[in-house]
RNA sequence: GGAGGAGUGGCCGAGUGGCUUAAGGCGGCGGUCUCGAAAACCGCUUCCCGAGUAAUCGGGACGCAGGUUCAAAUCCUGCCUCCUCCGCCA
C-alpha cells in the first residue's frame, strides 16, 4: 500500500512510476479527490466534536452542583446527532480511500528497468557450466516416471490434475532437499527456522498483498472462518510481525521456512500441463526479512546470493534476471529471478524470486519499528525470496544429472541426507 | 461440544458513567552524584489522524464490531483470543 499522503504530495511522480507498470492512473485522481473531502470533513467533524466535549464537561460541573443542565443537553444532543451522521460518511469516505489504495501496486525502484513484459528482463549474471550430453537429455516427468519416484498418473487419481505423487527415493529426494536448504540457511546464512499455519485469515492476505486483488489465485476452505490455504510461506512468516513495533535493535530478523504452498493456477490452463514445474501444491524453502530502511537493497542482494548458494552447491547452473518494470509483481519494489538450466527444454526457468517490497507489506500489515533516541515509528523495510522452491529443484536435479542408463547422480551435498549417490532403476520403487 | 473466568501503554497493574488529561510500578532514555560503576534522587518516556515551517493545538484509540447516553475503559449486544474445569480426540 502506498501512503496516501505521499500520493498527494507526489502525484505526478506516483503516476509516472505506474504507467511504467502499465498500470492506468486515473484512479489515482478518483482517489486523491476522496482523499481531499475526507480531510475537509475531519477538520469539520473535529470541530464539532470539540464542542460537544466542552459542552458535557459543563453539564458534568453543572449536575455536580445540583444545578439544572437541561438546556445544555438538549443542545449537546443536537451536536451529537449531527457528529453521528458525520462519522458515518467520513467512515464510507475511508473506507473507499483504503480500498482504491489496496488495489495500487507499488512504486518500481529507480535501478529496475523499464519493459513491457518478461522478454525485457535483464539478465544481471550466470553461473555454472551447461551440461552436455552425448544423448538427447529427457524431460524430468520422463526421467521421474521411469525410474518409478514420480506418479503423475496416481496423483491425478488421488486429487486430480497439477498434484503429483513422489515415491521411494524421489520423496527422499524432496525431503533431503528441504532439510538441506534449512540447514544451509540457519546454520550459515543466520536466519532463523519458523513452521507457521498454513491456514490464515484474510488479513494475513492482505498484509503481504495477495488480497483483495488476487483471490482468484488462492485455495479457500469452506466454513465460517474463512482459512485460506498459502500461496507461500511469504504470508504468514511476514505477518508474524503484523501490528507489531519493533525495536532498532531487533532489526534485522531473518527467517527462513519450509511449507507446503497452495495456488489455484486459474488462467494458466495449457501451461507447463506436464511435470513438477506447475503444480497445486509444492514444497517451497522461503526467506523472510525485514530490516531497516537504509538496508533493505543490500539486503536484497545478498537474500538474493543466499539463495543462489543453494544452487551453487548443488552444482545446477543458473542465471540472475532483474524483471522489468511491466513483469514486476504487485507489491515488489524490485525483484531478482534466479532461473535454472532445465537441458530437455534447452531454457534457464524461475526457480526462486527475490523481492524487496519496501515499505509496501509493512504499511498493509502495520510493522513498524521504533529508532533509538527517536519520537514516533518507521515502516520496516520487508524482503522474501525463495530459497527454492523444492519441487522445481528435483526437476532440475533429475534433468541436468541424467545418465545414459536412465539413473541420475545425486549431488554430493545431498549424500550425507540421502545414504545413496545415485537413483538407478535398479532400486527402483515398487509399481 | 458444555460450564465458568479474563483481555487496559514495551511489560506488570489500578480503574463499576463525568475529579482519568488512563493512577502506581517495572523497563528504557537523559541528568545530578562518582575516578568509574552501582545505589539514591530529579526529569522524560503509548500510538494513529488532522492543522502548522515549528513550538504547539485539536480529534481519536483501553481485544474487535455495533448500541445506550449530553458524556463510556466503565452499561448493553454480537464476535475474536487466552486461561480453568468437564466431555471428546491424533
Amino acid at each position: 500500500m502506498l501512503d496516501i499522503r505521499f500520493v498527494r504530495e507526489h502525484t505526478d511522480k506516483v503516476i509516472e512510476a505506474l504507467k511504467k507498470r502499465g498500470y492506468p492512473a486515473d484512479t489515482i485522481e478518483g482517489l486523491l479527490s476522496i482523499e481531499k473531502r475526507r480531510r475537509e470533513l475531519i477538520r469539520v467533524v473535529e470541530e464539532e466534536k470539540q464542542q460537544r466535549n466542552r459542552l458535557s464537561q459543563e453539564i458534568g460541573r453543572l449536575k455536580k452542583e445540583g444545578r439544572d443542565a437541561s438546556h445544555l443537553m438538549h443542545q449537546a444532543r443536537m451536536v451529537s446527532e449531527r457528529i453521528t451522521k458525520k462519522d458515518a460518511e467520513l467512515r464510507e469516505l475511508e473506507e473507499s480511500a483504503k480500498k482504491e489504495l489496496l488495489l495500487i501496486p507499488n512504486i518500481p525502484h529507480e535501478s529496475v528497468p523499464i519493459g513491457e513484459d518478461e522478454r525485457e528482463n535483464v539478465e544481471v549474471r550466470r553461473w555454472g557450466d551447461i551440461p552436455e550430453f552425448t544423448f538427447e537429455p529427457k524431460n524430468h516427468w520422463d526421467v521421474g516416471e521411469s525410474l518409478g519416484i514420480l506418479d503423475f498418473e496416481r496423483a491425478g487419481k488421488i486429487a486430480g490434475a497439477r498434484f503429483v505423487l513422489y515415491k521411494a527415493e524421489g520423496a527422499l529426494l524432496e525431503r533431503a532437499l528441504i532439510n538441506f536448504m534449512l540447514d544451509l540457511h540457519t546454520r550459515e546464512h543466520g536466519y532463523t527456522e519458523v513452521f507457521p499455519p498454513l491456514l490464515v485469515n484474510r488479513d494475513s492476505m492482505t498484509g503481504t498483498g495477495q488480497l483483495p486483488k488476487f483471490e482468484d489465485d488462492l485455495f479457500k476452505v469452506e466454513g465460517e472462518r474463512g482459512f485460506l490455504l498459502i500461496p507461500t510461506a511469504e504470508v504468514p512468516v511476514t505477518n508474524i510481525h503484523r501490528d507489531e513495533i519493533l525495536n532498532e535493535d531487533d532489526l534485522p530478523i531473518y527467517y527462513t521456512a519450509y511449507t507446503p504452498c497452495f495456488r489455484r493456477e486459474a488462467g494458466s490452463y495449457g501451461k507447463d500441463t506436464r511435470g513438477l514445474i506447475r503444480q497445486h501444491q509444492f514444497n517451497k524453502v522461503e526467506l523472510v526479512k525485514f530490516v531497516r530502511p537504509e538496508d533493505s537493497y543490500d539486503e536484497l542482494e545478498s537474500l538474493t546470493v543466499d539463495a543462489e548458494e543453494v544452487l551453487k552447491r548443488l552444482n545446477l547452473p543458473y542465471r540472475v534476471v532483474t524483471l522489468c518494470t511491466g513483469d514486476l509483481g504487485f507489491a515488489s519494489a524490485k525483484t531478482y529471478d534466479i532461473e535454472v538450466w532445465f537441458p530437455a527444454q534447452g531454457r534457464y526457468r524461475e526457480i526462486s524470486s527475490c523481492s524487496n517490497f519496501e515499505d509496501f507489506q509493512a504499511r498493509r500489515a502495520g510493522i513498524r519499528f521504533k529508532r533509538k533516541g527517536k519520537k514516533g515509528t518507521e515502516f520496516v523495510h520487508t524482503l522474501n525470496g525463495s530459497g527454492l522452491a523444492v519441487g522445481r529443484t528435483v526437476a532440475a536435479i533429475l534433468e541436468n544429472f541424467q545418465q545414459e542408463d536412465g539413473s541420475v547422480i545425486i549431488p554430493e551435498v545431498l549424500r550425507p541426507y540421502m545414504g545413496i549417490d545415485k537413483i538407478n532403476s535398479k532400486l527402483k520403487a515398487q509399481n
